[in-house]
DNA sequence: GATGAATGAGACTTCATTCAT
DNA sequence: GATGAATGAAGTCTCATTCAT
């Protein structure tokens, strides 16, 4: 039984359109891509992006959400499948960050941290759906260290609050994400991923460097 | 005797648009804020402020190492000289930090976390320059925590690398300055603080969040 | 004995568009209504607008047909058949114009002065055939004025030119519907009614303002 | 002793600007110049245009202002100081704008009724401030048409309305200029002279159809 | 045959930057 | 030397129109 509705053709354009422009916007910022350069990267007539979006921050709007579920879903929830002990799910989760940068940094020559915050520190102030939309990204985020806090506190029989230890473990990534930009240097990434899993008890275990099959 | 020599009237022209420049791309981004607007808020005809800077990136350049020296003189080098202990630099410092967001968010109602990332974020990908600045500026941040992370660990007769620790801290630091930004919200920068001070071997340090007096 | 043709789907579907068309053009302009708005306007697909019509002057001559017809059928030839009198004939073709206009205004607000030199003076010039239609229109309307001005002459007896005063007349109504539009004052309507009544010799012939049952 | 403010560049720049503009808008419609077109045809750059205007109704808006006052100045004011007697000054009045035309005419092949008209009927329904300053303009020359209303019953110890008549007269010249437009014959004017002159009892005064001689 | 999808051309506007007085 | 004036390049967006299913 097939409960998923094909895409229509609409439909496969304006995913289009939002993979590349998330992509633009990664690298080069939102007032670095023109709407001209979104539309010939996609192969569409500007028109086109303009049939499936309201304007430019539409798309960046999209761009942030497309960003954020893939995250959500191919980052955190793939390594909760794939792990069940808090600090191979952490572990996991960072590896993975780290690679995705790593492979960035070896095609470009350069990364570009967090896309998330990158177009909402450009555009949050004018965009409050654009920012409502980042701190829901950040607040499922949240759920998933918080998750993962909680469990290794307990499987450690530690004292602490969870709740707090989420929040510093968010911080942690924004820091590892900043740094790595300012630097361009991915490591700044595996830096904040050894500090997050020795806060939660676990300095010892070991962030992948390399891609693992699935 | 007088070491310091007066500031002509181009010097302090100068020093004039930086300043009012350096808010302003802040409050806005840098593509926020048109060189217009820098000419109108500073006072001075937009000409002038080409016969300072060469173009609008180097006005931005020259904001970022004005953010940075102050942050480092007002912020950094002051609460070291003010306090010895490193929980107490460590604390001044966050609560400086915290004061300042506090105080914009009441005046304006929003806040912008650190101008310095900010302008490396949106520019530092096509101005080298800028993010060598930025880098700098976060080079010596380093070397202010990294000696509070090494006091802080002889008082306490800790083992631990303060060179890793320093690091860590200085993610935390960019992560309240993200987190603040994200959700408009200064108490993130708290939260950065106490995580530190925890970090430190401090956790019970408190953090004035009502301006000191000198 | 039924001698009009029943339209079929595809003449209603066109008579459709064109009457939603023509009232949008006379409230916003050829230029402020898009091809688009008036397909959303008469519910039809946008491409089904381009079956019935070359292009969208095609719907606007189209537009100001209709509204020639219908002001020529609804307004001029229903005064004449109602009345016989010169004097309430052209009182009655004032009061429908005014009536118009009042309900307009009531209705939206405000009010648009002539449909069909509207868009002759929008498009005129760059569309002949345009141009032609509101010629013959108002060629048609000076006949009913000529008549009235004819039946007005022999009525008293008076010598003149009726057909210089048909002019006149005709440039009364232009003048109505321009400063009633300027104005945004139904009432200017009357004053122009009152000037052609007078200009026939009948001053003292009463313009009902309140809509008559037919 | 000069009371003449000599014209700064930037305030020539802006009269050429407008006066180029208003002659395009009058000939081809707000919609149908673009500003590039206004930039190249007044030969300054685009951005130069925006130096002095908002926006292209801005331009509009004194467009629509120097019609006005040029005519004010140069048709109605010029033949009041001319003429003082009541069926000279609106002889001489429609003697200038027939003349306007008829050059109009003979120079483009076309002509184009009233300027301010024109503008405020496509623009005046969404930029009240260009429809209040059409009013404006034609209250004054309701005015000019007021005292030639007056001054005529008075010369002829007529009784009626001065005030009715003024009104008509100006019903009168929205008239002509519509129909003159509509049908592209300057002679539209002259028959709305005839009738003006007519009603304010100097049915035998001659309109010139030559231009005079200051 | 009807419609969702796509497009090319061109509109308005802004902005960083330079010129000329 | 300082400034009002000017500009070229580019950006966002709209719209009439056509294509392809």
């Amino acid at each position: 039984m097939n409960l998923v509705t094909p895409l229509t053709k609409g439909e496969r354009t304006r995913a289009h359109i939002v993979a590349t422009a998330a992509d633009l916007f990664w690298r080069y910022n939102f007032h670095g891509v023109s709407v001209d350069r979104i539309a010939d990267a996609a192969e569409v007539n500007k028109a086109t992006v303009y049939r499936y979006f309201a304007d430019k921050s539409d798309v960046a709007l999209a761009a942030v959400r497309y960003h954020g579920e893939l995250t959500l879903r191919d980052v955190f929830e793939a390594n909760f499948k794939r792990f069940s002990r808090p600090e191979d799910r952490l572990a996991g989760i960072y590896s993975d960050i780290f690679c995705a940068h790593q492979a960035l940094k070896d095609e470009s020559g350069d990364l570009f941290g967090c896309p998330v915050v990158g177009l909402a520190l450009e555009l949050g102030q004018e965009m409050p759906a654009l920012r409502k939309e980042a701190q829901g990204i950040f607040g499922r985020i949240e759920e998933f260290l918080h998750t993962i806090a909680s469990d290794a506190l307990a499987s450690q029989g530690k004292p602490g609050s969870a709740k707090v230890l989420a929040r510093t473990l968010v911080q942690l990534l924004h820091g590892g994400f900043a740094s790595a930009r300012l630097t361009s240097e991915p490591d700044r990434i595996l830096d904040a991923a050894t500090a997050s899993l020795a806060l939660i008890g676990f300095p010892h275990t070991h962030v992948q460097t390399e891609p693992q099959a699935a």
